[in-house]
DNA sequence: ATGGTAGTCATACTA
């Protein structure tokens, strides 16, 4: 049984992309985020051609998250269950006041189970800046989701939340924590968010598998930093302890952040459980020596940089 | 030193 996370950036404008991948790798369920659709906009064909069903939460411009399974999918949650969420479609009147943000009103949570095991697609607000309302606002988000996760997703239970973290949880896990996102992604209280995960008994389905470092899983589609690896490793697949057993390998898809159409700046993150599924060649131990001569290569510029300026 | 790209919709915004 295959399970994957993706950010895809869109739906709307990775729909090419997502159906070749799900071609590629055959996930049984994968979750996606950032679809950027409401939820009568969403395409079911593509899916229900390839024997998936499409679970989608959405409100419209932005967020917007989904189950994609041939597992079925039943005993649907959206939001925490905390009801409706805002409506951001086109036409649709939002508030772009800083002050007016609020993480609870947006499509960031949907739940359903499917092959027996209960599956969460989160998308955790970005914060932008430390100390800001919108980093206030993912810390309280997260608060909700553990909140959740403690009443309803016992450790004895098969269940699987994934989905964009928007954390990096260790140093091992970003190419640089002082250049990262003005101090977000790094800081010891996400961190502290996301590790209360951990000791609430889930458990990181990637590093179940790969100790490595210099594993990534989202890159900044600016200023060459994929082809550098500079990047986060922000997505992740948590396992309550009866899944997390299961596990026999995991993977990112590297391959899936190249090439045309114009790739997510997220690659999707899979894992396997009870034996090995279809093959992927992801492409990390050829692409490492190309890393290093880029990496080696800006250290000099820097180095030329801080040189003439000096 | 700054900004660099890509998504939304059609302008600044979000990431």
């Amino acid at each position: 049984m295959r399970i994957a996370t993706w950010n895809v950036n869109s739906l709307k404008a990775r729909l090419e992309k997502v159906e070749w991948w799900l071609d590629r790798a055959q996930p049984d369920v994968l979750l996606m985020q950032e679809t950027k659709l409401t939820d009568q906009e969403v395409p079911l064909m593509p899916f229900t051609a390839r024997g998936y069903e499409l679970v989608h939460h959405g409100d419209g411009r932005w967020n917007g998250v989904a189950i994609v399974s041939r597992l079925g999918a039943s005993d649907v949650i959206t939001n925490f269950g905390d009801g409706p969420v805002r409506d951001s479609g086109a036409g649709a009147a939002v508030s772009l006041d800083e002050e007016d943000f609020n993480p609870f009103d947006e499509a960031r949570m949907v739940s359903a189970v499917c092959g027996g095991i209960r599956f969460t697609s989160i998308y955790a607000p970005n914060g932008r800046v430390v100390g800001s309302p919108f980093y206030v606002g993912k810390l309280a988000w997260f608060e909700r989701l553990a909140r959740w996760v403690a009443e309803c997703l016992p450790v004895a239970e098969p269940a699987v939340i994934g989905g964009d973290f928007n954390v990096a949880p260790t140093d091992a896990d970003v190419w640089a924590a002082a250049r990262a996102h003005g101090g977000t992604h790094v800081s010891p209280p996400e961190r502290d968010a996301f590790g209360r995960l951990l000791a609430h008994g889930l458990v990181d389905g990637y590093r179940r598998v790969h100790a490595e470092t210099g594993r990534y899983t989202w890159w900044d589609y600016r200023a060459g930093m994929f082809h550098k690896n500079y990047g986060m490793r922000i997505d992740h697949l948590l396992l309550t302890p009866p899944v997390a057993e299961r596990v026999a390998w995991a993977e990112i898809d590297r391959e899936a952040r190249k090439g045309v159409p114009i790739p997510s700046d997220h690659a999707p993150l899979l894992v396997d459980l009870d034996g090995r599924d279809v093959p992927i060649d992801a492409g990390w131990e050829g692409a490492e020596s190309r890393f290093r001569a880029r990496q080696a290569a800006d250290r000099r510029a820097e180095a030329r940089r801080s040189d003439g300026t000096s």
